[in-house]
DNA sequence: TTAGATCATTGACTTTCTCAACGGTATGGG
DNA sequence: CCCATACCGTTGAGAAAGTCAATGATCTAA
């Protein structure tokens, strides 16, 4: 019973099983590049599965947590700082807005622009949601001292903006 | 003409246009795992628009440094390193075939499995777009002195597998 | 007041992801 | 040898994500 139904890389170590590990001499896994989309391949599906109760993914999650973060953002705000296209912004909100976790306001400074604000109902999913993706992240960064994981969030944080 | 046709995160500085710096002060900013995909959205997006004179993507170009590697992966390996679906691994190798990049090829030893072994068009395929990636992450890394460089390769790698 | 830019939205289309099934092939037990 | 079982590549389908163009409402500046 060592490989069940599953496929993909949900396994906690997925190139473990067979001879793959020859690999790790190619120039590709010298990467940043290539290793980074790996990471976060195996991050957010983890992270998603552990969402999967709350019928949220990583992508939702991020657009709650500015939601609820009384920071006020603006929909054009959610798509530049999430580099993430306006029409997919509209999507996710209306997802979110869906299961009654945020709303859309009106700025009165532009009546163009929405603000996103999480109602009670986001904030309680927002809470649930970052417990189960702290841990997530600790399962994923599990070999990571905290050192170290300072170290990387120090390092991405040059390079994601 | 500060900003023209294009949207998305292809800008140089996709923050610093307006406003958005107060959401670093957020919690999310602080997020490996929102790191990760934020600078991974980044890098494979400029890597796949300095790619496209090629014909090819960062995907198809990890399939073919593999091919073109000499360590003769068969498509359930390359599934498996690259952490993606077979049936995802079959398509990339179709359009690679069709590029005539790559071949494949039966394995005596197991004629279900099929090694992909780069062409001589393929090799110099790999080339160029190696020199293209190479170059791609360099701006993308571009804040990073070669010492930070080396020290996110091996956080990354120690994450990625 | 008006021309041009911006914001959210819609729609279309491509790519990526995920899962289930199927034929051909290998392997080990009877 | 025969058979059940597992595995490899392949196909197909549907959901999610990424990309791009166009539009109505609204703001801004000349």
């Amino acid at each position: 019973m060592s490989t069940s139904t599953h496929r993909g890389a949900s396994a906690p170590d997925a190139l473990a099983d067979q001879g793959t590990e020859r690999f790790l001499a190619g120039e590709l896994a010298q990467q940043i590049q290539f290793l980074t989309a790996r990471a976060r391949g195996r991050g957010s599906s983890h992270a998603n599965h552990m969402l999967a109760p709350l019928g949220i993914k990583v992508r939702q999650y991020s657009v709650l947590s500015l939601a609820a973060s009384g920071l006020k953002p603006s929909q054009r705000e959610l798509g530049e700082f999430l580099a993430l296209d306006p029409s997919q912004i509209v999507a996710l909100v209306d997802s979110l807005e869906a299961l009654g976790a945020v709303q859309r306001e009106t700025d009165p400074r532009d009546r163009r622009s929405k603000i996103i604000v999480a109602t009670d109902t986001g904030m309680e999913l927002f809470e649930k949601a970052r417990e189960i993706l702290l841990e997530s992240e600790d399962v994923t960064l599990g070999t990571l001292s905290a050192r170290e994981r300072k170290q990387l969030r120090g390092l991405l944080l040059k390079i994601a903006f």
